[in-house]
DNA sequence: AAGGGACTCAACCGCTTCGAA
DNA sequence: GTTCGAAGCGGTTGAGTCCCT
């Protein structure tokens, strides 16, 4: 009963993926770019289903991945946007873009997850609550509608300008609604990286062809030398937030330390607040906001500046 | 050294969304 | 406007590894 799996084909593999089925894999995007899943079985000779030739290629191969331990800096961020926006794992990992959302929620469940249960469970006692859980609802439909308009504002920008070169540091990537997305490489030096996933998969088979899968990780662990992807996610309409998961302000202060405690806990509205609305407070901020609005330079670093500038600003309102 | 529980993370499953016909 | 297939997404699983006793 039920749905039939995807590919309920005799014949298809299951578990995890080996190198040559990764080079397989890598070498075909590389030619043709990602998309068509469909087609790759078929064309490859890949016994493995569209799906899983997807995510293999999205959650591993796919250039600019940026694999181990998080930053504290991309962990601040993860709370912050998961409380945000709920377990929306896309969305969340569109703002990191050199992380998977595959990542981003293994780390949250495995990680983030328990250390704000112990955090929140410290608090309890103090019932300090900053939102009623109705608030924290209009929170979050008012801060996705918010992401929207921040997407169309990009756009809205990036056209307006004109802007014909990349993000420097992203790469083949093209601009688009707000995200980038992948552009199929018509010119030179498109791949580099995969280039090297490749030869580093090479590598890794030749040396370690009989150790298990987890080989895998190692040889195509790649630094992000060319592409910060992400999979071009925008915020889709049946939104789970503010479930069971979502972070209490609470914890947020408490995780984020000096950073939040001299302010409300409505810090992270205010970071939002930021993207849209014209209450910037310092010419440095609104230069901040444009570069990060254009997608310049590191979108690690303007976020991190955004959100500090968002704070300080928000200090200098009371 | 061995057993077993805890942890991690790649991969799968199934539902939803989107776009073409 | 409806249908259908492909792609995207979030939840869950399970094999491998680590750590403690």
């Amino acid at each position: 009963m039920g749905r039939p799996p995807c590919c309920d084909k005799v014949g298809v593999k299951k578990g995890p993926w080996t190198p040559e089925e990764d080079i397989i894999l890598v070498s075909y995007i590389q030619e043709h770019g990602p998309g068509n899943w469909r087609s790759i079985p078929s064309n490859t000779g890949l016994l493995r289903c569209s799906k899983s030739c997807r995510l293999r290629w999205t959650n591993y191969l796919r250039p600019g991945i940026k694999r181990g331990n998080f930053t504290e800096h991309e962990e601040k961020m993860i709370i912050h946007l998961q409380a945000l926006l709920g377990n929306r794992w896309a969305a969340i990992a569109s703002y990191l873009p050199q992380r998977t959302d595959n990542d981003i929620k293994n780390y949250w469940n495995t990680h983030l997850k328990k250390k704000l249960k112990k955090l929140q469970t410290g608090l309890d006692g103090k019932n300090r609550d900053g939102f009623s859980s109705s608030q924290q609802i209009s929170k979050g439909q008012w801060e996705r509608r918010l992401q929207t308009d921040i997407n169309m504002a990009r756009q809205a920008l990036c056209e307006a300008l004109s802007l014909e070169e990349k993000p420097s540091n992203l790469g083949d990537l093209k601009a688009s609604n707000g995200y980038y997305s992948y552009m199929k490489p018509t010119q030179t030096s498109t791949y580099a990286s995969s280039t090297e996933n490749i030869s580093r998969l090479l590598q890794g088979w030749m040396k370690n062809s009989t150790k298990s899968s987890k080989t895998t990780s190692e040889t195509t662990q790649n630094s992000s030398t060319n592409v910060g992807g992400t999979d071009s996610t925008s915020s889709q309409g049946t939104p789970s937030a503010a479930n069971n998961d979502t972070v209490s302000p609470d914890s947020l202060e408490s995780l984020f330390g000096d950073v939040s405690q001299s302010v409300s806990p409505d810090d992270t509205v205010n970071f939002f607040q930021y993207e849209s609305k014209p209450i910037l407070g310092s010419e440095a901020s609104l230069s901040l906001l444009e570069k990060w609005l254009l997608g310049e330079g590191s979108a690690h670093g303007h976020e991190e500046d955004l959100m500090e500038a968002s704070l300080r600003d928000t200090a200098e309102l009371f």
